[in-house]
Formats: C-alpha cells, sequence, structure tokens
DNA sequence: TGTACATCAGTGAACGCGCGTTCACTGATGTAC
DNA sequence: TGTACATCAGTGAACGCGCGTTCACTGATGTAC
C-alpha cells in the first residue's frame, strides 16, 4: 500500500479549500481548474481522480462553511465568547469590516448566492443547508414576541442583504452607514439591544 | 445621410435591453458577445461600434433599472396605485414571488450583486446609484422615529437580501417563509402595517 | 418620378487564447524478503 | 539493514471548443440631380 492512510483525505481537503478562496473571489465559472490545482500545489491533470468534474466541486465547496466544525477559525478576527449568548456575536461579526474585507474566508452566503442561483439542484441543496444551519444558530437566543423562525430568517437576510450589497459598492463610507443600519435593525430584531435602550425605546412608544 | 436619424440610439437600446436580460438569467462572464448581438437580432461584429468592449456593458446595462424612466414597465404583475404610498408597494413588489420568478427582468441589484462586487469601479458606480435611486423611493414614506436613511437602507438590504437568499434555494417552501417574514419585517420597519395591528401590537408591549 | 451615388450599419471569416477534460507516462511510497 | 518491487498519486502534452476581438467586405439607406 503506497502513501500513508489519509493521505488522500489530505489532499481532496487541500483542493476543496483553494477552491473555496478562489470561487469566493472570483465566482464558480471564473476560476479554472488550473488554478485551483495550482493553488493547491499540484497539476491539473490530478484533478480527474479526486473528483468527477469541475461543477462537483461546487456542491462539496458550499457545504464547508458553518457545517464544517473547523469554520470558526477562518473568522480570524473575531472572538466568540462562549459564555454570551451567540446570536448577537454573529450579526456582529457577519456585518464586521472584517468580514467586508476577508472576501478570500468569506461566508459562501454573501460571497456565492448569485452563482448558487444559477447552479443546478445539488448546489443549491447545499446552499440551503447552510442557509438553514445560520438560521437555527440564531434563532436559539432570539428574544421576541414573533415566531423564532421567522424572526431568525429576518435576521439572516438582513445580515446577508446588507453584506452582499455593502461589498457591491465603491463608497465606503455608504456601505459603512449600510452595515451599520444593518446591524441595529438586526439587533432589534433578536431582542439583542441593551436593557437600558430597550427601556427608553419602550418609554418613547407609550 | 444614410440610415433615419436615431437609429443608431435604438439599435444601442435593443443591445443593452438583450444584454440585460441575459447579464441577469447567467451573469457577466457568462454570456457571449454572440449571444448578445443574437438576441437583439444581430452578429458578433456590429459589437465594437456600439462599445468598445464588453466590460463597457456591465455598468451601461446596471444603471438601466431604476434610473431608467421604463422600469415600471418590466414589473408587468405589479399594479402600482399612484394614490397611495409607494413604500409598502415597492417593498411587496420586490419580494414578490412575481419578482422571484421572472429572473429576466429582475432588479440588478438582486440578479447581479456578486458579479458586481467582482468588477471594477465604473460598474460599483452604477450599482451605487441604482441602489440610492431604491433607498429614496423607500425613505420617501418612512414612518419612523430612525433616521429615515438608516430605516429605508435596512429595508433595502432586506428586500435585496431575502430576494437573492430566496432565489438560491430549492426549496420554494422554504423560500416562500423567507419573503414572507421579510416583507411583514419590512413593512414593520417602514410603519406601514395596517393601523389596527399596530394597535395590537402597543397593547402587547404594554 | 427615376436613377446613380456616397455613406456607413451590419456581416462573417479569421485570429490567438484559455478553458475542461483525457491519457500515456513518471516517480514517490510502503512492503516483502 | 538494505534492496527489488508493486502500487498508484501526480504529471503535462494534447484534444476540441467557445470566447473576445479585428477587419475587409456587403448591402441597405437617404440624397442629389
Amino acid at each position: 500500500m503506497p502513501y500513508p492512510v489519509g493521505h488522500r483525505g489530505q489532499v481532496r481537503k487541500k483542493i476543496v479549500d483553494s477552491a473555496r478562496r478562489l470561487f469566493n473571489q472570483r465566482g464558480f465559472e471564473n476560476v479554472s481548474v488550473d488554478s485551483i490545482m495550482a493553488h493547491a500545489g499540484l497539476t491539473r491533470g490530478g484533478f480527474y481522480s479526486y473528483f468527477d468534474s469541475k461543477s462537483d466541486l461546487y456542491a462539496e465547496v458550499m457545504r464547508c462553511f458553518f457545517t464544517d466544525p473547523d469554520w470558526e477559525h477562518r473568522w480570524e478576527g473575531v472572538e466568540f465568547d462562549n459564555s454570551a449568548e451567540a446570536g448577537p456575536q454573529i450579526v456582529r461579526a457577519y456585518l464586521s469590516s472584517h468580514h467586508l474585507d476577508d472576501v478570500e474566508n468569506s461566508c459562501p452566503l454573501v460571497a456565492l448566492p448569485n452563482d448558487v442561483a444559477r447552479s443546478d439542484a445539488t448546489v443549491k441543496e447545499a446552499f440551503e443547508i447552510v442557509f438553514k444551519a445560520m438560521v437555527k444558530l440564531l434563532g436559539r437566543d432570539v428574544r421576541n414576541s414573533r415566531s423564532r423562525e421567522k424572526t431568525a430568517m429576518a435576521i439572516a437576510a438582513l445580515c446577508i442583504g446588507g453584506m452582499v450589497v455593502a461589498r457591491s459598492m465603491n463608497d465606503r463610507d455608504l456601505g459603512d452607514r449600510l452595515r451599520e443600519a444593518a446591524t441595529k435593525v438586526a439587533l432589534e430584531l433578536g431582542g439583542w439591544t441593551k436593557p437600558q435602550s430597550r427601556a427608553k425605546r419602550r418609554r418613547k412608544l407609550s
């Protein structure tokens, strides 16, 4: 038995990781098999002993965020406080300037939704899994009179939409204001604003 | 002077329109100059007497929504009631199943943001103009304690995000729930829910 | 009114290039003795 | 311990194809007389 056990698994992971970074930056169709393999330290020919075709990679790459046990390491700028609620921390990290700039390690829900929309059912299913994982994570901490799922989905849409749009604009200032507005509204929707501000708002309403 | 006055203008518009439909469906890079010209009833060679290059088209196509005087005609399923507020009507139309399915005539903010994010400054500037137009249109009718711009931007992010994600999923039901949740929250943010429901919510809070 | 003409909108063959994919080969590896 | 070997991971030249772009040409048009 030549080559150590698990060798192919490691190389496969390296290829998927290289593809993830490149897809995030340029989309599915604008990345060649050549460049994926080169960034993984290999040459083009070997690709087809790991995957049937290039499009087979799409779904695999989609799945490896949120559902991948290592996914937290990719948001290096974020320090998660495990003793506090995850919801507001996710919202802040998601709409952070760090996530805006780090396209390579971006959440695929932000970097690739248009590409997914043009792909086949397999890729869309993988996208769905990631979206559901995000909604579930957010929903756990939702404090709200509405249904948890509805609120969590609206928060997710706000986070993803705010980020997708901010990435598509030139005006950094406008993007910052957009992210700020989205963050504020998302935190309010989850019931994650500070106690005193909530009291203030209640006073204002009644 | 051969050919009638305005002939070139008409043909140019036909090319832009053909490009808009095809870009919406497949993105910038996955549409060939050949197919753009063929859908406009022309052949490839003529393209370069209208545009310097393919990428010159991107920005031009981006601009032609919202800012184009004809843009309302493209949302044929939508009947605008000019006597009522535009805000809630835009939100409902934007997150409608009609807009979900009619990719060809989609708002480019939904169909192309990832493509724009990978393009140059000119295209991003055009995207910005369209986004600003949407925010301005929404902001006019906002009834809210927060700043108009902030609220309008959050509503826009929610509409765009909800739609972008719904388009990228297989599960129609999940997409419907997402659009419904986004619509409800967006209308509340704008202060556009019906008087009696607002009264109900106030009672619940105090 | 009818014809010859100048203009230029549109054509389509051709170009170099990069892509996804294939396949005969090379050479690094752990094992058997 | 050292060597010969079988295995198979990885190589890179080659393929057909579609792309963006160019350019010499064709032919539809309004005008002049």
